[in-house]
DNA sequence: ATGATTATGATAGTTGAACTATCATAATTT
DNA sequence: AAATTATGATAGTTCAACTATCATAATCAT
């Protein structure tokens, strides 16, 4: 690669990352391209030559948010145990990710929903939509070895079962955030003993 | 009331309920504070004169959305039966409602997300709060007659599981639509069947 | 090495939408 | 019917995304 196509691509990343990590505080409406652009050192017009839409910044954003669920997801695929512990010790594992990373459930919540207006596809959306796709793929063989050897029940649908964990516990970050705002109850429910519970009403819901 | 006070608040409710309107279909951002104007009939400067920001009008909007859901709610708190089944019904009734009203279900994630990144509150997000405080505290006597005719669980807390139900199938708007939009499967999965499986796992995670 | 090519960033300009100001006219009130 | 208040058209301000231009700097090809 040559010197020119190399600082290219750091320069990208290095924009990504910098979207990234504004956006996990602020949420896009906040952040300017010219915080972005201050905040990678360069000048907004060079900023512009790389994203020349800030929408496609915001999708490169988000699929980088998106990676390390996957990447931490696919860790364990080759656990020992049977299905049940393995799905407990990757549900354990979601839930200490969710809550050491509250602003990346909340980024990815408004993502979902900004795309979801949108009238006409946000540019570049496949590649996250391919992400999503990845990670439930990574929990099927996990739910399908369960009812096979017996630790879940055998009439739950793979698909809807792996869906259903994604979406209760990935759609954490706003309630959480929200919360920290402005409180839903007089006494407060602490994260994480919310998301104890939904763990646990998870593996209830599943297991023979 | 005089004439003027009374033409004034009709408007200001045709005002709020064209913004829902609006919003639900498109979203906050796409929607003008001109397209409302023209939606309610009045001129924009008007329309300033009533929600001098955009951010009010969207709270209002957001407040009238909850609305029903509460008032709906409140209807299954007479219901005869034990606890489990009239919480099966409330769950069978919240679940038509979010397939019915999908946008509205979506309307509410997008102000939540929209909600918990400002700086400064929302102006007039304390009644929002309080709407959402009132659907909770419908469903808790229901849970703790459950607990204690033996229906539910006895170890469950009250709080933390009514939140659970709420965030579980609440938040399933975006889910839903963004499906729509783009399908994170191959072979799709129906919202129906989705939200199904949701029920279930709640009722299978707290009976005794 | 040096001339050609390409990338950069400063600056100025355009566009679109929220919001403000003004004011003549219309609807209420007294 | 005179005084008060509400309306909506219009023009203007501000701010941020986005475009255009161009002198300068970095890289590349020979």
């Amino acid at each position: 690669m040559s010197k020119r196509q190399q600082n290219k691509e750091e320069r990208i990343q290095l924009i990504i990352q910098e979207a990234e990590r504004l956006f996990l505080e602020n949420g896009f409406e906040k952040i300017q391209m010219q915080d972005i652009a201050d905040a990678a050192g360069i000048g907004v017009a060079t900023l512009f030559r790389y994203f020349p839409k800030k929408d496609q910044l915001i999708v490169a954003a988000a699929v980088k948010n998106l990676q390390p669920t996957l990447e931490r997801f696919e860790q364990f695929l080759n656990e020992k145990g049977n299905a049940y512990e393995r799905l407990e010790a990757i549900l354990h594992h979601f839930f200490e990710m969710q809550l050491e990373r509250t602003n990346h459930a909340r980024f990815r919540e408004a993502f979902e929903s900004y795309a979801s207006f949108v009238a006409t596809p946000l540019p570049g959306i496949e590649t996250y939509i391919d992400v999503q796709r990845q990670i439930m793929q990574t929990l099927e063989p996990l739910i399908e070895d369960g009812k096979r050897d017996g630790s879940f029940r055998s009439d739950i649908d793979v698909k809807v079962t792996v869906v259903t964990i994604i979406n209760t516990f990935g759609t954490f970050g706003n309630n959480i955030m929200l919360k920290s705002h402005i409180s839903y109850l007089e006494d407060d429910i602490e994260p994480e003993v919310q998301l104890r519970a939904l763990k646990e009403m998870l593996l209830a819901s599943i297991q023979a």
